[in-house]
DNA sequence: CGTGGAGTTGAATACGATCAACACCGGTGG
DNA sequence: CCACCGGTGTTGATCGTATTCAACTCCACG
């Protein structure tokens, strides 16, 4: 349904898995709506390490909202894990649209979606073990688990590939 | 400028230093305005461990997302640390409220300032180590050092008091 | 006063990071 | 078709950062 308004403002394109639809350190930003396929959103740091801070797959929306927020350069690298068809738009003119339709409230309850997932991130990220936020990871995100490599889940996670191999390893003995 | 209008749905009250406001576990929950004082809201383990999800002082709103966007019951407590004067509204009549005096924009920006927050905390905790954090919190927040005890300050980041206590006596030695 | 919470400090521990070696494919080119 | 290669994942040894546990000081507040 948020499909159809956002052709008005949007264009599609599609992305070879591996192509890098948007960078650190530039001045503009834009939205990217997941048709089909799967994206990634990650920083890098000072020592040159990864660190996702979203998957987006099928009816998901990425945007580097530090850039539009804060007003500085983007801190997100946008890629595309698979073969992905994307709708690009403006995030400006996503208040134009929603006045226009109306679609308000959707707008407000998936930002607010989006502010539950986080939250979970954070708590989880403070309080729970490694091994703990890779389960739970499991639970929520169960077909990411098949479509996404390993150490870009332990990335995702917050830890090095080697500690999530080990603690795979430690699951399948420990049973 | 929210206020005037959050006035039509909500009401004003006064909470002590160290009233509870809200409990994790309930079946309903509010939106808190901050209109004086300072608040936080934090979760309590499964090792009965504290972890602050994020303290508000004035002009800022608390209200456990969890609660609204999972449907489940609330995570959060939240906690005056302050002598504190809040509006207290129901989180589902905010959209009357915007449909009625289009605020939208308000709200939806106010939205992503907070994603934008959150993206930054979350990426910290996955990339800079706990001294990186405490300095950048500093840099931040820096009227929150003086109003928050230390050990809050320690569980907002993360981490346990005298970890945070160890680092302060090393930035100090440095210098 | 004196009592309890907040903060500091130290020693032992644990968890994950780092570094390094190796197995296992999945492609690519000879 | 096979040999080679680079990337992914596994495993082990060592290291570092933060946790845990404990003792102690210092105030704020009764």
């Amino acid at each position: 349904m948020f499909e159809q308004i956002l052709n008005q403002i949007a264009v599609s394109r599609n992305f070879k898995k591996g192509e890098v639809l948007q960078s650190a350190g530039q001045e503009s930003s834009k939205g990217y709506f997941v048709k089909k396929g799967l994206l990634r959103s990650f920083t890098i740091d000072d020592n040159g390490k990864e660190h996702i801070y979203m998957f987006a797959s099928e009816g998901w929306i990425l945007s580097d909202i530090e850039k539009e927020v804060f007003g500085n350069k983007t801190v997100l690298y946008i890629e595309a894990i698979e073969d992905s068809e994307v709708y690009i738009f403006n995030p400006g003119q996503i208040y134009q649209l929603d006045l226009q339709h109306e679609y308000t409230d959707y707008m407000i309850s998936s930002l607010m979606k989006r502010i539950g997932v986080m939250q979970r991130r954070i708590l989880a990220l403070m309080s729970a073990s490694a091994r703990e936020r890779y389960e739970s990871f499991l639970q929520i995100y169960p077909d990411l688990q098949n479509r996404v490599p390993q150490k870009m889940i332990a990335s995702y996670l917050g830890i090095t590939p080697e500690a999530l191999s080990k603690i795979r390893g430690q699951i399948i003995r420990n049973k």
